[in-house]
RNA sequence: GCGCCUUUAGCUCAGCUGGUAGAGCACCGGACUUUUAAUCCGUUGGUCCCGGGUUCGAUCCCCGGAGGGCGCACCA
């Protein structure tokens, strides 16, 4: 036999020689078709609580197949771990049991190979419900090496450049993902059950709008035309309402060409729904039943969430304050109505606070929120009636106009929702994208260029409706209790490198 | 964009004002029929991120660059 030394190339021409090893006596792991499944490893573990150290169920036999994570060698035996989507089992071979033949195979598979295994449960001396093994099957091999088994990936960079890796031996990793997945099904299952129709706009448009965003832009060669990826999925979603379908929601990819950050990732997702009849209070009661079930989901059955200073509780209802009295109360009053509401008022709180100049009014009212309030919001809680210079597709309220009949909901400083009564009124919607018109040229490069298509829809008429927006990246980071968007995204964004 | 930190064996990490690198795990060989980070014995393994500079000599000091993380800025 050649002598290797153990670079990483030595590593993998070692388990090349054991695939060839089982080649050799036909037992080729990529010959498999597929394997016989009929149990997996919660499953097992679940129903063989009952057994005592030392006692077994040799009548029962089950088929399971996963990756081998470790072998734990002695002579005539073996431990190990074989891992399925459902957790770890630990699985126990005799050659005695096996036979020679087998249990030469057996020396020839390498941590990380996949494998299918038959045979009955017991529970070992030390008190580990096991699988002991009858037969099994290879049938995968791991060609290259995998980390430390104890340590696993730690480094962030390849965790997220071969996630793949990640999860093989970072099994919090794929529970965080299982999940995110757990969690969306959830969610439209919710929505589902209240008469939504789920839909999918485009995402490829000639012009992107429905929020404050810089577009990532594309080239189409049969249209030859420039085109921009959607920042947000309102405007087509609304057009939806107008259409007649009256209750809309889609979860979607939406696109950002801006900063990467622990709460930033260029694509993320969005779940946008919408309302016909509902106004932004019947939309509160919705949001609120959404979370506080999202939370019974994660917590099985529980209202309280862990968190870094304490545990969140998302007992209904959650706290209302108004835009205008929480930053009153949050500056000790010297941030009043009569000067958020004026545009040089703002810039000048702005600037005391050493905030950079903003372009426009909205942008200053925002930084001064970010600022003030955010800081205070860790309970959920419902944010109501923002300024009309930074909701400019939300309806006035009643009796206010400088208002609107619109809400944000916080959880753990984190901006979960946004929600308020559409502005159906063209006229008005007209007024507000001409107006964002000179704002744009005043410098605010992140105000899209108006869709007249959008104001030209209400002019067919759309009927009072509520809409929401909710951050799902950021709502599974809370619920998952990950402090970087990172660690909710399976392949995260990161800049290629040669 | 700015600042701080970081990059050493397949993985996790050490490395002393500057003298051409170590450990554990993994791997390979051996012992072992209830282990669980199995254990014990023996071997093996390096583009010290890249490019310059200073120096007799650079993983180490200096300059530039690349990747990554965090913070700030940006981001309704």
């Amino acid at each position: 036999m050649e002598e290797f030394g153990k670079t990483e190339a030595a590593l993998i021409a070692a388990r090349r020689e054991n695939l060839a090893a089982l080649r050799s006596r036909n037992k080729d792991p990529f010959a498999q078709r597929r394997c016989e499944v009929n149990a997996t490893a919660d499953e097992l573990v679940a129903r063989y609580a009952f057994l005592v150290p030392g006692q077994d169920a040799s009548a029962e036999g089950w088929s399971l197949a996963g990756r081998l994570l470790s072998k734990r060698t002695m002579g005539k035996t073996v431990f190990a771990d074989l891992a399925d989507r459902t957790g770890r089992l630990q699985i126990y071979i005799r050659k005695q049991d096996v036979g020679d033949e087998a249990f030469a195979d057996w020396a020839d598979l390498d941590r990380g190979d996949l494998l299918g295994v038959r045979g009955y449960m017991f529970r070992s001396k030390m008190g580990e419900l096991t699988l002991h093994v009858t037969s099994f099957v290879a049938i995968g091999k791991a060609l290259m090496p995998l980390p430390d088994k104890w340590h696993g990936l730690q480094d962030v960079e390849k965790r997220y450049r071969q996630r793949y890796v990640d999860m093989i031996v970072n099994p919090d990793v794929r529970d965080t993902m299982i999940m995110r997945s757990r969690l969306i099904a959830e969610m439209r299952r919710f929505i589902d059950e209240r008469g939504f129709y789920e839909v999918e706009t485009p995402t490829l448009l000639h012009v992107a709008g429905g929020a404050a965003a810089r577009p990532f832009v594309a080239h189409c060669n049969a249209l030859d035309q420039e085109m921009q990826l959607r920042i947000a999925t309102e405007l087509n979603l609304k057009r939806l309402i107008v259409g007649g379908m009256e209750r809309v929601y889609e979860i979607g990819r939406i696109f950002r060409n801006e900063g990467i950050d622990t709460t930033h990732n260029p694509e993320f997702t969005m779940l946008e729904l919408y309302a016909a009849y509902w106004d932004v209070s019947d939309m509160m009661d919705f949001n609120e039943a959404l979370i506080a079930h999202l939370v019974s989901t994660v917590t099985g059955g529980g209202t309280d969430l862990p968190h870094g200073d304490g545990p969140i509780s998302f007992t209904r209802p959650f706290a209302r304050i108004e835009y205008l009295d929480a930053m009153a109360q949050y500056s000790d009053g010297k941030y009043t109505r009569d000067v958020l509401l004026d545009p040089a008022g703002a810039q000048a709180i702005a600037h005391e606070l050493g905030l950079p100049r903003s372009p426009t009014h909205g942008h200053a009212l925002d930084k001064i929120f970010e600022r003030v309030l955010e800081p205070h919001l860790v309970a959920p809680t419902f944010v109501t009636g923002y300024p009309v210079a930074i909701s400019p597709l939300a309806k006035r309220r009643a009796g206010d106009p400088e208002i609107t009949d619109r809400y944000e909901l916080f959880c753990a400083r984190m901006e979960i929702s946004n929600a308020f009564t559409e502005l159906n009124d063209p006229d008005d919607q007209r007024a507000r994208f001409e107006a964002q018109v000179a704002e744009r040229i005043s410098g605010d490069e992140e105000i899209p260029d108006p869709d007249w298509d959008f104001v030209r829809a209400l002019e067919y008429g759309m009927p009072p409706t509520a809409g929401i927006g909710i951050g799902v990246d950021r709502l599974v980071m809370l619920l998952t209790g990950q402090r970087s968007i990172r660690d909710v995204l399976l392949f995260p964004l990161q800049r290629q490198h040669g």
